[in-house]
Order: structure tokens, then C-alpha cells, then sequence
DNA sequence: ATGAAAGCGCTAACAT
DNA sequence: ATGTTAGCGCTTTCAT
């Protein structure tokens, strides 16, 4: 038993495969009568047509890609429903790609994409493969980079204001009396903690604090040393009273480590963390967060891929920043005396 | 400028199409001058073979489905990083969808999946949607269930032993001398919460605990009534001293209910979660937890996937149960006198 | 409005 | 070992 194609139908309703072709397509009028006709052997058979000889000659896949690090990341997960939603509802599947930051498998991914010619690409950019993406693009694929945001590439973004994510958590600290305030981020250069230091820096500016150099932890991508980095930073003669953790994942191995090291939070030190997870709440302390709208992002993402897959023009790059918010729980607290 | 195609690549090498078709797909020995043309000039071309049509010839896409409630409830995710490791590995490509536990939604993605041609899905059964199921399966696509499995539907499965899961989780609280337990669960029939009630209900007999109507408490699957329904299970006349959390969503929710109720974990109630999600150490207390291995989970469905997908014959349908674990930490103390 | 015919880019007989 | 041919299932001219 084959499959029925197209040529079936039209034998079976006694016409002709464009005839056919042309009801499914739905652009060019056909005959009440032999429109019936066709749609009714068409559903009595169940009849679905081919999209793969149909994506051979039209070119359209109704495909679409996602590159983010780590879907178990929440913050890509979240990121990840907001583009399957919007694309969902365009009738459009999403192949999913976890990079976990890594430019080979960032790489590959990109080149599997174009195989499949997936009509466009929402990616978190490792900034490694620009020529490659560039190629993509002029090959006729629409990308959104998300989170992060290479300049020059050309291509449309949605991200947060990370720099003033780290300025408003700064802020926030320095207004509760903390002066003495640590960043923990990657030692990798990765734009988007690096820009929140960037706020982070202007913040302690702003309100006159002086910069120690001990004042950011920089630990491996791997987080196997944050304890040791936060140990150190600790025993420093004037050890900070507030942390920021630049990211939720540097914020899970910092309270670890400040379990580990016999730290109360926030009474030997305050924290406050990147990214609202749906359990900080539940947290003891409860956490501080500088929150992102991770699902807007992703819906943003995608809102834009089809703005510019539906467009015919070379297309002028959109840009979206959202505006972090600041969710002020108990972590944070000022400093005791 | 057009995209290259194979007869390009043959005129450019001084060749036919077929003998570059056999450098590509390397099955039939071509000679080595030839195929070394060939090579150089695809290399030097950046040529790439076009896979909608290989796929429409070959029938092979290369591509997976997978089915699953939501990517963001960290047990699927992990489950998706699995999936996607082993498929990445074998050069096949997975389209993501989110059911939401919507039947509709499930058959939206089943036809998409189907259309799309993918060789394989993995998915976690709505129960719903038997008979189009089945009709994939005829059509020659191979399906694994995994978290849940549909008894009858012929298909392979990969799952947790939801019932020995429960009967463990309310042995150790009954073991730690706890003789009223409650278990909050949904109220719709869901198999996997249903299973490790029955456990629940299995240990209870075992340990001579009466189980009276109240002791289960079962809510909408929004979960929006947890607040209500778990007090008036604690306004009983004898209140259950520990609470048993069906999955990790109903866990937060119970958590959050109990913290607007300001009854503390565990000196006024105990409490054991299903899924140990990364952070129930941190948590204060930390929480005792049913884990299960959601990322091998997903390989080893995946892994199912392919036996299958390379298997010639009408094949034997397999199934992995993977054993629960009881990570024991304080939330489940025993009660007070 | 409809049918015939060509062709999307590839692979796989078939013939040599 | 290699070139020629047919054809995967669809859409889209091009005639009529």
C-alpha cells in the first residue's frame, strides 16, 4: 500500500493533477463542481499531500531553527515556547538546537539548518561563525540573533538592556547601604555578562565606590570554580557584603558554594541574581532578581523572522532591547552592621 | 546567483550527475582521478547537495519529532537534551512541540510531523490520539512513548516506574513514623500521577495505615485551586502529617501553598516531591525527592528510535522501566510529637 | 477553467 | 566504472 499522491486524486475524481494542484493550492478559481469532487475523494481517502516534492519546487519549507546554549537553561526554555508559539501558529515547525556554547557545535548546527533550508534562524550567538552566518543570510535565510547581539552581522536582534540590569541591581545594592559589592561572572569573554558588568562598573561609578580589582570573580564556563573563587574573594581583607551573580546559572553554583562555605544569605552577604526563576520565590532568603521576559523575547524573535520571511526587499534589520526589571525579595538586603 | 546543483558540479568536474551522485553517497566505487575532480570542485564551490530532493527520492529526511507537555518543566527538558544528543550524533535533526497535555494540540503536531516526513517521534502520550497514531506507525514511522505509556498501542516505550516511585516515597515516610500522608495530584486521569498513586496507596495498605477519602488531594491541572484544596486537607480534624507531590509542578504550587498557609517544612508538614530538579538541595530544607534519570530517559528512547529506524522488519516493540531513587534530605523529617 | 508538459535536484536502475 | 534515462510528487507555465 503506497501512499496516494496527487496523480491518484486526480484519476479518482476524474481530472487532472494541476486541476488538482490548483484546489490545494488554492490560488487559481477551479469549477465548483470539480472542487467538490476533488475534495471529497481527497477526504475520503485522507489524502495528504507531499511537502517534500512540494518544498522541492516552491522552495518553502515552513521550517524554522533555534540555536540557543542549553533548552534546560529556563531562561532559553522560556525563550524557546515564545518561538514555538508564534511559529505554531504560522504553521511552522521548529528544529531545536542546543549549542552549549560551543562554536563547532554552533557550526554544524548553522550548516545542518541550511541543508533542511529552514526559511529562517533564531539564534544566541558564540560570535565565533559571523561568516558563516553571513553566508546563511544571503542565501535568502532570515536570522534573529536573541540575548546576545554581534554588531555588523547585519541581522535583525531582540535582547535585554543587560547593561542596565547590572546597573539597576548595583543600584539597588549600593542604595541599601552595600559598598563593598562583588560581580561573579564568566572569565570567558560571553557579551551578554559582560555587558552587565558594564552597568555593574557604572553603577559602582555613579555611587562613588571604589573598584578593587578582587571585586569580580571570574570563573570557568564549567563552574567548577566558583567555591575556590569565591573563597578567595571572601578572605580578602575587606571581603565584599553583596554579590551579583551575572547569570541563573552562576547564581545556582554561587549559593552552593556559599552554602558550602558556611555563608548565610543575606546576613554574611547579600546576593542578588540575573534571571527570576519561578522558584526564587520559594527560596530562603527569597531572591532578588533581575528579571528578563525570556517568552517575549522568543515571541519577538520569531515575530521578526516572519516580518522579514514574508518580506521581499533586502529587508532592513529590526532591533528590540527589553528593559530588565528588578524583583526586590530578601537577598538582598542591606548589610549588617 | 542560483544555488548549485549536482549537474553543475558534473560540467564543472567534466563528469555526468550520476557519478557525482556516487562520490556522494560513496556506495558504488567511482575512480580516483574522477572522484578527486569531483571532490576539488565541490569543495572549491562550496557545493551542498540539496537533502528535499534526496529526501523525496530517498525517503529518508533524516529529521525526529518530538512530542512533549513543555520544554520548560525541567524533566522534559532534560528529557529533550537526551533525545537531541543521540539524533544530533546520528546526524538527525529533531522538531520540537509543546502539547501543553493538549490532545489537539498532539494531533496538530502528530499530521505536522507526519507531513514533514520525519522518520521518528518521540513523544509522551496524551492518550488521546490512539488511532492516528497507529496510522503513523503503518505509515512506517517509528514512535517511542516515553513518561507515559498507552497499553495496546503496540508501541516501544521508555518510562519511570511511576508505581514503585510512590510506594518508595510514602514507604520512607511511613518508615520515619509518619502515620497520615497525603498525596496532592491532579484531578483529570493522568497515567503517570495515577501510577504513583497507586504505589502511594500500595505502601499505605502495606505499612496497616487507614486511608481515608480526604488523603488525596486532587487538583485542576492549572493548579490554580492547590491553596484551597490543601487546606481544607489540613483543616481535617486529623491533618496529615507529610505531603507527597505527585510531579515537580504540583510540587511547587503545594510549596507555595503552604508557605501562604505559613505552615513550615517539615516541623509542621513533611514533604516528598517527585522530580529532583537541580536546585531542591539549595532549597531550605532541602527536599526529599523521587528523581528520575529524565536525560537518559530521552537517549534511551532515542536510542529505541533508531534500532528501529535501521531494522528492516515489522520489529518487536521494546521497553525500558528505569527504577526511581529516593534522594533523602530534610524535608521529609519525621513528624512532631 | 482545464489539461499537457516541463522541471525542481536528486538517485537508481539500466545499459555499456 | 560510467553515462543515459527515468522518476520521486509536486507546481506552474503554456496552450486551449
Amino acid at each position: 500500500m503506497k501512499p496516494l499522491t496527487i496523480k491518484d486524486i486526480a484519476r479518482l475524481s476524474g481530472t487532472s493533477p494541476s486541476t488538482v494542484s490548483r484546489v490545494l493550492t488554492g490560488v487559481v478559481p477551479v469549477a465548483d463542481d470539480k472542487r467538490s469532487a476533488i475534495l471529497n475523494t481527497i477526504a475520503e481517502l485522507n489524502y495528504r499531500p507531499n511537502l517534500l516534492a512540494r518544498s522541492l519546487k516552491t522552495k518553502a519549507t515552513h521550517s524554522l531553527g533555534l540555536l540557543i546554549n542549553d533548552v534546560l537553561n529556563p531562561f532559553y526554555g522560556a525563550l524557546a515556547r515564545g518561538v514555538e508559539d508564534v511559529a505554531r501558529q504560522e504553521g511552522y515547525v521548529v528544529i531545536l538546537g542546543n549549542t552549549n556554547e560551543d562554536p563547532d557545535t554552533e557550526l554544524a548546527y548553522l550548516k545542518m539548518l541550511q541543508d533542511k533550508a529552514v526559511e529562517g534562524i533564531v539564534f544566541a550567538p558564540s560570535g565565533a561563525n559571523c561568516a558563516v552566518v553571513r553566508e546563511l543570510m544571503d542565501s535568502g535565510i532570515a536570522v534573529v540573533q536573541v540575548d546576545r547581539r554581534i554588531e555588523g552581522l547585519g541581522a535583525s536582534s531582540v535582547t535585554l538592556d543587560n547593561r542596565g540590569g547590572g546597573y539597576i541591581a548595583t543600584r539597588h545594592l549600593a542604595a541599601h547601604g552595600h559598598r563593598r559589592i562583588g560581580f561573579v561572572t564568566y572569565a570567558m569573554g560571553q557579551m551578554t555578562v559582560a555587558l552587565r558588568e558594564r552597568g555593574y562598573r557604572d553603577a559602582l561609578d555613579e555611587a562613588n565606590i571604589g573598584l578593587e580589582q578582587g571585586d569580580a570573580c571570574r570563573v570557568s564556563f564549567d563552574l567548577a570554580d566558583v567555591p575556590a573563587c569565591l573563597e578567595k574573594m571572601l578572605q580578602a581583607p575587606e571581603p565584599p557584603t553583596a554579590l551579583i551573580a551575572a547569570n541563573n546559572r552562576i547564581a545556582l553554583a554561587v549559593m552552593r558554594a556559599l552554602k558550602q562555605l558556611e555563608k548565610a544569605i543575606p546576613d554574611d552577604i547579600a546576593l542578588v541574581v540575573f534571571d527570576d526563576l519561578e522558584i526564587f520565590d520559594l527560596m530562603i532568603p527569597a531572591l532578588t532578581a533581575v528579571a528578563q521576559p525570556s517568552y517575549e523575547i522568543g515571541r519577538q524573535a520569531a515575530e521578526f523572522l516572519f516580518a522579514q520571511i514574508r518580506e521581499e526587499e533586502p529587508h532592513e534589520p529590526r532591533s528590540k532591547v527589553f528593559a530588565p526589571e528588578l524583583i526586590v525579595r530578601s537577598s538582598s538586603a542591606a548589610p549588617r552592621r
